[in-house]
This record gives structure tokens, sequence and C-alpha cells, in this order.
RNA sequence: GCGCCCGUAGCUCAGUUGGAUAGAGCGCAUGCCUCCGGAGCAUGAGGUCGCAGGUUCGAAUCCUGCCGGGCGCACCA
């Protein structure tokens, strides 16, 4: 890597000038006028060193070995920055790592620990109960969750998808009573929805198969075990829904995590002894309380009621302190910003059982808002106050919902476009990605190589020297840096952002090929080192783009198929 | 009232952790185009970075206070 090179030159210069630690942050400038690299060191010396971030650089400049850092040229600009140009075999060298790394280019093994083992670490994601079909902001869970647990995986992590649900607990008696009342409705009898009742047609649905299944033997029966019957028919047909919706949605899962099983194998109540047992445990007003502003919780919190029932606060604790126990040392739970007001007291619990601050991590997002000719849309009767993500992604595609899911930062409310979902030229940043990757497949198929053939060592990359050309190189060796920044946020957007601007370079190098306008420019041309040389070129586009998608769960078609135009 | 998140082009949003002339897409304007798939390409206009202070060589970014929007503040889950 030309990075290397030029860090270790300009180590040694600084250490000429007494310096012996400093940072040396090395970054693609935005302006190509400002070179292939770019570092701010003489700035962010200025301080400790007192002097003119200026008169810095200029000393520096003095003393570096150009030979030695391996570029051609280097000057100083505005307030003290070193611009440094890479002869174009240097910048090309790249290329020819992408094409021998190939499916692996972008994947690091910084989750690996000492021995080279990866680290487990677990992403907990979607989590909802069986009350309903999943919504859209599941659906945003869903997306985020899977890139994010990919995102883990590439930079060599050993990564563990987790859905915690509740099947048990007061939601889910209010399911089935709802479902009561609708089959009772069923049979002609009176009965009415509570306020705090499911209000969606999917209950109507319920309560019709149940009928079907059942017949009327319930009509006048008031028991529990009725109601359990509806309970456990309920559930089971909510859960097989929502798992149908997420295969569909293309996220699975590791494990699922029952909320009872907490109860029955006995987590719940070791988890109040060792509660106790750390003496930050109190009595108050017939309620069992667990100081949680020791550890900065904004008040205590009760953790088994009056009535002796645990509130939900135990459940939980108990639940992460499950997934310490199961040695996940790192665990990211990706969850709704309603969610937010848990995240403090869950923390205390587990720290007054000793686990570390800042565990577990949460990535918190905010809500989704569906806007069609920038009118809000309004939900789905089926579900009865939302929009769910199954009608999103069976209108615009599992491809599009995916990524404009997670195309902006997670703690920013987002808008979804569904114009522009549904546009299928360029202008949709989706199709744009994969049009990028299918025109590149397609110039392999007008030639006589196969992708994944190019050989570059034979090809002499340094014949890519047109302007189009370098930065579009220098744009596919960011990736990996984008996958690290966006591991780093925990946000897949930065993915997005990357590959949109490299999509949007490959396109303009494509198209400024056009043979009609500039033949030389064109990747099949007739001088053969050239061709073999644009050929790399076009293949570690290709890379690059399949292997950034399948990070967000996007395919990579070879061909994009025309919808709605006839052949003329 | 308290806490968390957000406020950047007409719209939707980035901004690599304090750096160069604040960027992209959409929309708008102008000009190209029978092509290795025109579902295209190029160029341009458009900004008091919510407001007011502060920190320093340097602030959209950090600090304080306001204004506006969202979400939370149960012995519910």
């Amino acid at each position: 890597m030309p990075q290397d090179a030029i860090r270790a030159a300009l180590d040694s210069a600084l250490k000429t000038m007494g310096v012996e630690e400093a940072e040396i942050h090395l970054e693609r400038p935005r302006d190509p006028d400002h070179g292939d690299l770019s570092t701010n060191v003489a700035l962010t010396l200025a301080r400790t060193l007192k002097r003119a971030p200026r008169a810095i650089a200029e000393e520096l400049a003095e003393r570096v070995d150009l030979d030695a850092a391996g570029v051609t040229a280097m000057e100083i600009a505005g307030p003290g920055f070193l611009n440094f140009r890479l002869a174009s075999g240097a910048v090309a060298s790249v290329l020819a790592e992408i094409l021998a790394a190939d499916t692996d280019f972008g994947r690091s093994e910084k989750g690996h620990d000492d021995t080279g083992t990866p680290r487990p670490a677990m992403v907990e994601f979607v989590s909802a109960n069986p009350t309903g079909p999943l919504h859209l902001g599941h659906g945003r869970q869903a997306a985020l969750g899977d890139a994010i647990a990919e995102l883990l995986d590439w930079a060599g992590w050993a990564v563990h998808r987790e859905y915690y649900y509740n099947d048990a607990g007061n939601q889910i008696d209010r399911l089935a009573a709802s479902v009561r009342v609708r089959y009772l409705q069923h049979f002609g009898r009176d009965a009415e929805m509570s306020d705090d009742g499911y209000q969606g047609d999917y209950i109507e649905e319920i309560a019709t198969a149940f009928a079907a299944e059942v017949g009327d033997r319930y009509v006048d029966d008031t028991s529990d075990d009725s109601l359990d019957a509806m309970r456990v028919f309920a559930v089971r047909l909510l859960r097989a829904e929502q798992d149908r919706d997420l295969a569909d949605f293309g996220v699975h899962f590791d494990e699922y995590f029952l909320e009872s099983s907490l109860y029955t194998d006995g987590l719940v109540a070791s988890t109040v002894e060792a509660l106790k047992a750390t003496g930050h445990v109190f009595e108050q007003d017939g309620a069992t309380w667990l100081r949680t502003t020791t550890f900065g919780d904004d008040k205590d919190r009760v953790m088994i009621r009056g009535n002796g029932q645990p509130t939900y606060f135990l459940p939980d604790v108990a639940y992460h302190h499950n997934k310490w126990s199961r040695g996940f040392r790192r665990v990211i739970n990706v969850q709704g910003s309603d969610h937010h007001g848990t995240v403090a007291r869950v923390r205390a619990g587990l720290q007054a059982l000793g686990l570390p601050a800042g565990y577990p991590e949460y990535v918190l997002h905010q809500m989704v808002r569906v806007e069609r000719d920038g009118v809000q849309v309004k939900f789905s009767k089926r579900a009865g106050s939302y929009t769910t993500m199954r009608e999103l992604f069976e209108e615009v595609g599992v491809d599009v919902a995916r990524y404009f899911l997670q195309m902006r930062k997670p703690d920013a409310q987002m808008v979804f476009d569904l114009d522009l979902a549904l546009d299928q030229s360029d202008k949709n940043p989706v199709f744009k990605i994969q049009y990028a990757h299918a025109r590149m497949c397609s110039i392999f198929a007008k030639s006589d190589v196969n992708p994944g053939d190019t050989q570059p060592g034979s090809a002499d990359l340094s014949l890519l020297t047109h302007d189009l050309e370098r930065e579009l190189i220098k744009a596919l060796g960011d990736f990996p840096d984008a996958l690290r920044r966006a591991l780093d946020a925990e946000s897949p957007h930065v993915v997005c952002d990357y590959l949109g601007q490299t999509a949007a370079a490959a396109n303009s190098w494509y198209h400024s090929g056009n043979p009609s306008r500039n033949p030389d420019l064109a990747v099949l041309v007739d001088d053969a080192g050239l061709r073999t040389a644009r050929l790399a070129l076009a293949d570690a586009v290709r890379i690059v783009l399949r292997n950034g998608l399948s990070v967000l769960g996007i395919s990579a078609p070879e061909r994009m198929d025309r919808a709605g135009t006839s052949d003329d």
C-alpha cells in the first residue's frame, strides 16, 4: 500500500525534528487538485510544537525522502497540508489486490483475538412480540441489524444473530382476549373489543382460522383453558407469519430466544438472588427495588411488584446477563428509539452484577415515514394502525426496501420516498449501483474474457492514466476503509454512500468511453495492453460493487431486466 | 418539567471524529446524443450550516443558553 510508505517516510522525517510520537492521518482529498493523498499532520502538531502549521509543513517537506515515500511530487497547500502525488502504477497497484482477494476484498481480521480466532459478537434485532404483523420499524431494524451483523462478519467477528421475543405476559394476554372477541363475533355473539385490544383486521383472520379448526366449542367457555387455546393458536400463527416475512426479506437468525425460558430455566430466579447478594436491593412500599441510581439511572427501579410478579426490568437484566454468560463480550441491540428509556436501567442492573458500564451497545433508530407524491401514506387496514413490512417490500422489492431503510443513519428520522423507490432509472440509488455492476458484466459479455479471468499480472496497470480512471481506482481502494468507518459508526449508511459515489465514478468512466464519442477511452480498445488493463479495472469495479452490495444484503445482478417496456 | 435524538441547497440527506472554496441525489435551467444497453452524458444556478454567545491558528463539527420537531419519562411491556 502506498500509504504505508508515505507514513513511514513522514514518521522518520518527524523524528529528525524531535517528534517521537505522531498520529499520521492520510486521506484522499475530495478535490483531485489536492493530490492523490494528503495529510494534515503539520496542522495537528501546531499546538504541541507551538509553531505555525505552515512553518512545520515547510520544515517537514525538506526532510521527507520522496523516493522512499514512493511519490512523484509533494506540495504544501493551504494552511499547512502536505499533498502527495503518486505514479499511476502505484495508484493502480490496488487493482491487483482487489482481483487477487476477489470475494474477500474488504475483509479484515480486526475482530480476531491474539490467537487469530474470531471473537464472538451478538446482534439482537427485530425482537418483535408475536402480537401482530411486522411493521415498518421492524423492517428498518431487520435491514440495519442484518447489515451491522454482516459488517462485523467482514471485520472478522464470529457473528450470532438473535431474536428475542415475549411469548408470555400482558401483551400476549391482550392478544388472546382480542381473538376471543372476534371469535365470539364470528358466531354472532355480542362482544365488544376493549380499548386496549388489538384493532387490526388480522385478529379477525386468526379468529376465523381458529373457528375453522375448533368450531364453536369455546363460545360458552370462559375458562382459562379456552383463553390458553386461543393464545397458543394466535402466537403460532403470528410467529409463522413473522418468520415468512423475515425469510422473504432475506433475514435469518441463528437463535430465537423465548422470554418464557428465562423463567422455566430459572434464570430470573437466579438473577434475583444474584442482585440481592450485591446489597443494592431494598424493600419499599411492599415492592422489591434495585438501587439503579448508584449506576447512573434516573431513578431506582422496581424488580418485583407488590403482588409478587416481576416487572419487565427483571427478565431484561436476566436476559442480557445471560448473553454475557454465553461468552458474548460484544453485543449490539438494534431497537426503535422509543425503547431508549430502558437502556440506562438495563445497563445499571448489569453493572450491579459486575458487568462493564457500556454493556450492551445499542443502535436506536428513529421512525420511518412513507411518502408518495410528497404525502404521507396512510396505514394499512389489516394491521390497524401501521404499515406492514411486507406491504412495503412487496411494493418496491426487497433490494430497494433494504437499501432505503439503511441509507440514512439510524438516529435520524427518515422519509421513505415511494416515488423514488419505484423509479427504475439511475435516479434510484439502488438501481444506479446495480446498473453500474451490470454494465461491468456486460463489457465482459462483449469481450473474449470472463470476469475473474482478467489476470492482472499480465496487465500493465500503469497504462490507466486518465483522470476518470485514477479517481475510480482510488475510490475502489477506499472500500476497506468505508467498511471500517461503517462499523465504527455502527451504521450501514456509510456503505450506501460509498457505493453510490463509487457507482457514479464507474458510470462516468464507462460513459466517457462511449465508442461513438471517445473510442480511445472505451474498455474494448484495439490496443491489447490497454484493453487488458481496462478489463482489470472493470473487473475490480464489479468485485467491489458486488462485495459492497452483499454487505447490505442486496443482490448484484449481472443484467438488469427492463420492466414495463416493450422491445423496440 | 426532566432525559435522549434531530435541525445543513426548493425536497431527501451526507459531511471520514476540529481542517483547504460546506458535498451528493432528486427537482430546476442550458447544452450534447442513434450508443461497449439512452433507463444516458456534460455544464450551471441554488447555503447567514435553526438563533446567540464562547473555546483557538481554524468550528457545520467541541462548550453554554435559547428556538423548533420527534421519542421517552409505571409496582405496563
